[in-house]
DNA sequence: GGTGGTTTGTCAAAACTTTGTCGACAAATG
DNA sequence: CATTTGTCGACAAAGTTTTGACAAACCACC
């Protein structure tokens, strides 16, 4: 998940970038109220973590400006121990919660889940890629190479369980279950279909994705 | 605010009590986890403060109960200071938020109030919007362009599914559920309705939201 | 390496399903 | 009792799925 630090104390910063990057977040850093403020203004974060003692302007400001700018991304505030009474104005400010300083960097990313998980699109499924081919099950939208694509509903179908599966190969039999359920056609229909899926996503490209693996099923992967 | 102490040691409690009975709040008190999700099941609090360590049934298992009865009252868990890798569970058995002992009261309360202040925003006010069309769930106002629309109580329902999940795809059978409950008319009528709807919100205007996703549903997007 | 049966690719037309449109009428609202 | 709202049926339009027919590719075996 893509992340922006406000803080300005190096210590801090460096020991939630040591503990959050390697588990695959991208991370970003401001070491003043200005620089986090520009930021969020001008990038696209999943969460934000805000000191509230921050040079040039604090973290309520920033937290203040960022809402009345429309920005919903979860805030995150990190207070001194001393300053409770802050906390409140800081959930005032659009604050969405806040840990007391010292914390544990585990304790912040307990917090962060907590937060994407009630805020960021809740039930939602993922996006499915393979090479430069996407399907976005909840949009239903299909694209490649960033043009996109009209499929209809069993084509859908098909291509969802080929993408969940790549690059494995998919047994034909398995493929019919997906679209007709227990009562499988009793004649070859399914060619056709996978026939017309290729036309859309293959025919109008140079590199070919879906490949036939002979009296076995189909498979999409690259090469 | 009406809220629900589940804990076993009286300390505890008492020291909650003190403080919150004073600001006109009221409690309820259960000593244990089979008490407490009792009374969670029968009465309807505003929130439920739940200890992780209970006799008779643990904190995590009271709260996935209540979740499993469909019942969504903040949850905010208590844990002594090693548990954390509970707080993971706590959060994935459908907590709200926690809380580390000992804690200050006062932090309690910040937290139950940032709950719900968030229970309401989501329940009450936020303005939706989708491209330039707008509605406000409160007022019950709907304009596109600045131009105020009327619609019907089904209409605003349909809508306001409809922006919510915007730009994703919203299934017939939900929205015939949003409209009719869970005996959804054995008829086609939802079409009629969309219709309508359509008719109010794209008619006038040059660009179409409001677009049909072949025997799946409809989805209000631009483009 | 040729041979023949099987599997797969191709495509257009036919059969079918879902959706848009709208007028008529019943039910709810005030 | 007048107006708004919700339900229904009918038909045309749009979109989807199946069918069937032939050609091309594949594979096993002589």
């Amino acid at each position: 998940m893509k992340l922006l630090i406000v803080e300005d104390n190096r210590d801090i910063s460096e020991n939630i970038a040591d503990y959050l990057e390697p588990k695959g977040h991208q991370l970003d850093f401001a070491g003043d109220g200005v620089q986090g403020l520009a930021l969020a203004l001008n990038d696209d974060f999943d969460a934000i973590v805000l000191d509230l003692n921050l040079p040039r302007l604090d973290g309520i400001s920033v937290c203040q400006q960022l809402r009345a700018n429309n920005i919903a991304t979860p805030v995150i505030m990190l207070t001194a121990r001393d300053q409770l009474d802050d906390k409140l104005l800081g959930f005032g400010a659009g604050a969405d919660d806040y840990l007391v300083k010292p914390f544990s960097v585990k304790e912040l990313e307990v917090r962060l889940q907590a937060l994407l998980k009630r805020l960021h699109h809740f039930g939602e499924a993922e996006e499915l890629v393979v090479a430069d081919l996407h399907y976005n099950p909840n949009t239903l939208a299909v694209s490649r190479a960033g043009r996109p694509l009209e499929l209809n509903p069993i084509q859908r179908k098909l291509l969802a369980r080929l993408m969940q599966s790549s690059p494995n190969v998919v047994k034909r039999a398995e493929l019919e279950t997906i679209v007709w359920g227990d009562d499988p056609p009793d004649n070859d229909i399914l060619r056709t279909h996978v026939y017309s899926l290729r036309n859309i996503i293959d025919k109008p490209f140079a590199s070919k994705l879906l490949h036939t693996v002979h009296s076995v099923g189909y498979c999409l992967a690259e090469k």
